[in-house]
DNA sequence: TATTGTTATACTCTATAACTATA
DNA sequence: TATAGTTATAGAGTATAACAATA
């Protein structure tokens, strides 16, 4: 147990005289190189902030993107059946569907079956909507390509297949 | 555009008669599943639940283990060069200091070069805690082997390495 | 003037619990 | 009694702004 660290340190040119003042770049992350819960967490981070940059002109974000995404391939869900297939709490859910439906995207019709749930659907606004944030969004999954290569994320797709 | 969607569905068993009622399993993600950002969060979530689970003996979560791990290999770091480093808000970080330090892991040292600022460093209670902090962070790791191979685990490392 | 650590505020997200209206 | 939707609360986490001490 040494002291100082930062196994690998170059020791680059040093501002003021004594003690560390170590770059950014220069602090080794130790275990944490090893761990793939680390590398997919500063991932997703990166991956949301550019989806969020790229769809900030239709305002939408990821999980609004998600929610709209299921109810137009599914028209006619109930809340529960959205937030257990998307693993959003329930109540959660009630905030989302309250701005998206406020925003005409969306609206929720009383179930005749049964008079405690809600069908969802896309309104019509909400359909054409959607047809736009989709182009988006794929634009952003472009900027994913360009940033870990075409192949890697088809390769990373397929080891995450099992979590969708 | 179809009333009802679910492309592959099976129509399972119904419990009442009329209208959807779909079981989780049978709704579909469309775009969804294209989006690495998608995949990607899901598979943060469980690994991120695990690790939580599997140090819960210890109460330490992701990012406090992150934070210790970087002061153990570089003592005498400031405040402001864990937080680039680790890509959290300087201001996060204080409350998380508060705590670590709380619990005697962690201590902050006026640094005399600069006394604006501390020097940041493991206790002796925090390096051994650390030690034992490792140990369980290795078995979470073989968890996440478990679930997603030991081969597609290295390959996720290699794809991912740049985002560390 | 700019930077470090701090405090404070706001908004997102997760995790609960409890309430209501139905079933 | 159980479930769907709702409301409310508390804790992480993120994003800002502002302040005191120091550079």
């Amino acid at each position: 147990m040494t002291t100082t660290a930062t196994r690998t340190s170059p020791r680059k040119r040093k501002s003021n005289g004594l003690r560390p003042q170590i770059d950014a770049d220069e602090i080794g992350l130790d275990a944490l190189v090893g761990h793939a819960g680390y590398a997919v967490r500063r991932f997703q981070i990166w991956i949301f902030q550019d989806f969020i940059r790229t769809l900030s002109e239709v305002d939408i974000r990821p999980t609004q993107y998600s929610v709209l995404t299921v109810i137009g391939a599914n028209p006619g869900l109930s809340q529960m059946a959205v937030a257990k297939r998307l693993g959003i709490e329930r109540a959660r859910l009630v905030h989302l569907l309250d701005s998206l439906e406020q925003r005409k995207l969306v609206k929720r019709i009383k179930s005749k079956a049964d008079r405690r749930s809600h069908a969802l659907h896309l309104t019509a606004q909400g359909e054409t909507a959607l047809a736009k944030f989709k182009r988006l969004a794929a634009e952003h999954e472009r900027h994913v390509e360009d940033k870990i290569g075409k192949a890697n994320r088809e390769r990373l797709l397929q080891i995450l297949a099992g979590f969708s």
